[in-house]
DNA sequence: CTGAAAGCGCTTACAG
DNA sequence: CTGAAAGCGCTTACAG
């Protein structure tokens, strides 16, 4: 009577099945050398017993590690950025590092495809990892990269910008174009009378996908609405201070009228400094990016509104994907959205 | 050679205080019955070490279910608003219950101060709970609970609302001031001629702690930026739609001229569907919450602008701040305040 | 105050 | 194709 005890999972199963747990482990896993005979009877016990393994004893007697490796932009001292998503990791790291996750880390330089092809090699060198994450910034390269873990059947997860992959396990990023579409939202906000509006664009790759989306959005927007108004377009190709005051300058000259000023980007903060230095405090400004320079403009209101993907969250999400996947065995939205976060100088305190 | 075997954790602290492996448990886990000069042998060690125990092993070992209860009120016909902390709950409840931990939910009427009460008492009843998450809806009987609680020594999260409570664990919810403040901002916007403002409170209880904060930060935002305004104040106690109505109905009688409206919670989409049947399409309407209804209002174009608070992250944070500090021991913000989130028809399909 | 031993539910060689 | 046994790093009675 006393021995009545129930036996736990792969026992029970094995004691029902009459075979040793050993051939119960086979099973579990699709292992081969079991008859087909008896897999399939301990199939029907295991469903019948809706057996869930225990993960806690799984990890803990297998002692596999798992690694992931994480492919990103480093942070420039241009800006901080890629500083968030990377703080995101860190923090799902720690989360999970008690489970057995190990993270590699590899960073590339935005203004350097080599870089990207590089790192994306020393991924390739190093031992078998169990996952990626990556920003696929340079398409073809990324492509190229995802080809490999396509063949060895590693998972990867992409997370800031997307491209075209069937063995995607997710991406995590901003939906571009409606960004762009309620980034007109908040420039329409500040329209009162010439409705003149400038469109910037600050960047060494004005037409990357990333951009042209947001323009689509933001124009579909007046044209959806069917708001009367009048675009002016300034690509700004050299990134540098000076170069942007300069541009503005010219614009400024020929349009002493613009109202409102659209920033695709978070250098959204050099506008609002060429404001400031000409005290054109009538401006309505409205930009991307919570970073430290844009969070400053905010509060002394030279910019009005900031749209924000919660990058942190983006890494976070990023590296949870994996962890959820390879070793929870969870389900894992294939697309994961951003929120569009507006961020003004009243509810920028609480902004994470 | 062979036997060079690194030991691990509690063993090799075991070896070199030269103890057994229980005596190590026993000062890991402070218990008593060791001898104070074993005992800081063993610290010692565990600190030269840098020892961090094995929670997958010690989970398994022990056995241990902690076991969370949940007391929050159950969504409404009215208002689907407590559907969403309740999903956030669930969501947490799956990642963590692999790790042992049990969930037990007990929900209240917000029209009944009895129910609260009831399964308050539920809670008590029950075997001895490790933590409780609750919304304390009905001050003075949550207080009368946490007095429970804090008698017990079990930990507890407030979401949504807050009310002074020593033995807090952490509070999870809106800064409520700073809400109310950019509602104001967000009405401001709307503002064009009149300066007339509609603050609408539709609520049994208009005069609690919660809305009397956003009260108070709608009105210091036009007293910072020193607005010219007319505010009037509506507080509507019958929380039915026909009450709503006539109340509506006599204030656009005395005031016909009202541009804009503050409505302080979720049944903004009251005034949503009062301000439709009188084809008032020109007013500015600003509420709370995503609730269905509100999404609906937001989609065409009666409501301009919801403020949130991120309900289901609420119920996540909640349930986790538990699971951290009981399970991982980890530290837990003793003050946790959501994002006070702008949702507008242009981001609302991608808010959460 | 302290320790030897069994056990948590799995996995992993190894032997057959 | 299958099983007996050791072990993962802890915890828990129990005995002294």
């Amino acid at each position: 009577m006393k021995k009545n005890k129930k036996l736990s999972g792969v026992k029970e199963i094995a004691r029902l099945a009459d075979v040793s747990i050993a051939t119960v482990d086979r099973v579990i896993h699709n292992r081969s050398g079991v008859s087909a005979i008896t897999k399939s009877k301990i199939e029907k016990i295991i469903k019948e017993l809706n057996y869930q393994p225990n993960i806690l004893a799984s990890r803990l007697a297998s002692g596999k590690v798992y690694r992931l490796a994480v492919l990103i932009p480093k942070g420039s001292e241009r800006t901080d950025f890629w500083d968030a998503p990377l703080k995101g990791i860190k923090r799902a790291e720690e989360e999970i590092r008690q489970y057995g996750i190990s993270v590699d880390f590899f960073f590339f330089d935005l203004n350097n495809k080599d870089s990207f092809i590089d790192s994306a090699q020393k991924i390739k060198n190093n031992k078998r990892f169990d996952g990626v994450l990556l920003a696929p910034s340079f398409v073809k390269e990324s492509i190229q990269f995802i080809h490999y873990c396509e063949q060895d059947t590693i998972p990867f997860v992409f997370i800031d910008s997307n491209i075209e992959a069937k063995g995607i396990l997710s991406y995590i990023g901003p939906p571009l174009f409606q960004s762009g579409f309620l980034g007109a939202r908040l420039c329409a906000i500040g329209m009162r009378h010439t409705q003149k509006i400038l469109f910037v664009n600050i960047s060494k790759e004005s037409n990357s996908f990333n951009y042209s989306k947001i323009e689509e959005g933001f124009k579909n927007y007046f044209f959806e609405n069917d708001v009367d108004h009048q675009l002016i377009k300034l690509d700004i190709t050299d990134t540098e201070k000076k170069s942007v005051f300069l541009n503005l300058e010219k614009i400024f000259f020929q349009h002493p009228d613009i109202e409102v000023i659209f920033v695709t980007n978070s250098r959204v903060f050099y506008v609002a400094q060429f404001l400031e230095s000409k005290k054109y405090a009538k401006i309505h400004l409205v930009g991307y990016d919570f970073s430290k320079e844009n969070q400053n403009y905010l509060k002394n209101g030279w910019i009005d509104f900031l749209i924000c993907h919660k990058p942190e969250e983006q890494g976070y999400k990023g590296l949870m994907s994996l962890y959820h996947h390879i070793v929870l065995k969870l389900p894992v939205d294939q697309i994961y959205f951003m929120p569009i976060d507006i961020v003004t100088r009243e509810n920028q305190d609480f902004y994470r």
